[in-house]
DNA sequence: TGTAATATTGCATGGCCTGCAAAAGCGGCA
DNA sequence: TGCCGCTTTTGCAGGCCATGCAATATTACA
């Protein structure tokens, strides 16, 4: 007779658990020296090291130090954020803002690894690469309720450049997805402002 | 007596010329090859003999073969386009876009550059991490105009969002700078619209 | 022509990253 | 418990990228 837990939860097993801890170690290794030590300083041995395991493991969870210092998920685009999006209420780029921002959000500790960003910019070129391999499924995602491919890519793009800015100042209490709809307002207003007036001058 | 050539024209000499020329060389080397066969089957020592230097010449020149490939200027603001920025008539973001633009527009054939990134996507990141280092300069140029330090990012967070688009869609025959003013013109408009509305929402 | 300045090169070094095959660990089953 | 199939971890080999240093070649200029 075989001994299964009886519950429905999908309980991961051990396997499974030994998976996520050892990339949380990986990680919480990663993040501690690179913050002690900037990125170029620390080597991906030394990493391995405090994580206790053999380098090859290491690239057999992150593609780089960077990466496994930042951890973010591979920014796919899960069913409930795509649910929940083409629900949502208001504008096109209202609910990407919550698409994107809240999908970053998933992070376990995005206000840390925000911490570690402004401390190291050079970490930026790593997110904004890591950005842009997300880009095309956000611009699919967006297409879903967008009245043109273009609107979509214009309207995905505002939200990412938003992330630059949103990212930056985590101190004020605001969630992550309302500061991106701030700065997106923003973002509106100081364009919108002139150019409309540009676009009467050259008329 | 010295034989100094008599007109006021600062030619170069021969040896400033033979730099430029071995520059030239290498980033003609990079750019065919990774055209041919892609960033990553393309290793430094093919362009190297390509372009007939040694590999050490190689990173004398240029940090990485992406880099090598691309050979935009380091996208410092010459005195010129901050000249020209300062001088130019209209808003902030209008200018900037023109300080920008011409900038970028300074690489002798960007349009080949754009085809080459837009043929190899790989490039993308290492373009991104160049505009990224360039920002912060842009910043500075944009604050001597703005009303204030955020408006200033702001708005080089928004013409930087721009170039993407701006440098994809090469056919129209419209000048870069125009195309990017064009594209921050969408982006107020995709936002504008329904943030305003959002505005209203809430309030 | 001779000297100073600068560019190029070779060499050594260290770090990053990947493929491959052996070893170790986990999961189920009798 | 002991065995078998599967997954993860590891070691190893190897290639590529990138930088510092010192020697050599080239240019500038008097």
């Amino acid at each position: 007779m075989t001994i299964t837990v009886d519950d429905h939860t999908d309980l991961p097993g051990l396997r499974e658990r030994k998976k996520q801890q050892t990339r949380q170690a990986i990680h919480e290794a990663a993040f501690r020296l690179i913050d002690e030590q900037g990125v170029d300083s620390t080597t991906v041995d030394q990493i391995c090291q405090a994580a206790e395991v053999s380098s090859r493991t290491f690239f057999n969870y992150f593609p780089s130090k960077a990466a496994a210092a930042l951890a973010l998920p591979t920014a796919t685009v899960s069913d409930e954020t795509r649910a929940r999006f083409l629900a949502a209420r208001g504008g096109l780029v209202w609910a990407l803002c919550d698409a994107v921002g809240s999908g970053t959000e998933l992070s376990p500790d995005h206000a840390r690894i925000a911490t570690l960003v402004r401390r190291h910019p050079e970490l930026l070129t790593t997110l904004s690469a890591m950005m842009l391999e997300a880009r095309s499924q956000f611009v699919a995602l967006a297409a879903e309720r967008a009245s043109s491919q273009e609107q979509a890519e214009l309207a995905v793009t505002l939200v990412m450049a938003a992330v630059g800015r949103g990212i930056r100042d985590e101190d004020s209490g605001d969630s992550l997805v309302d500061r991106l709809r701030h700065t997106a307002d923003q973002l509106a207003a100081v364009a919108g402002h002139e150019m409309t007036a540009a676009r009467d001058r050259s008329s």
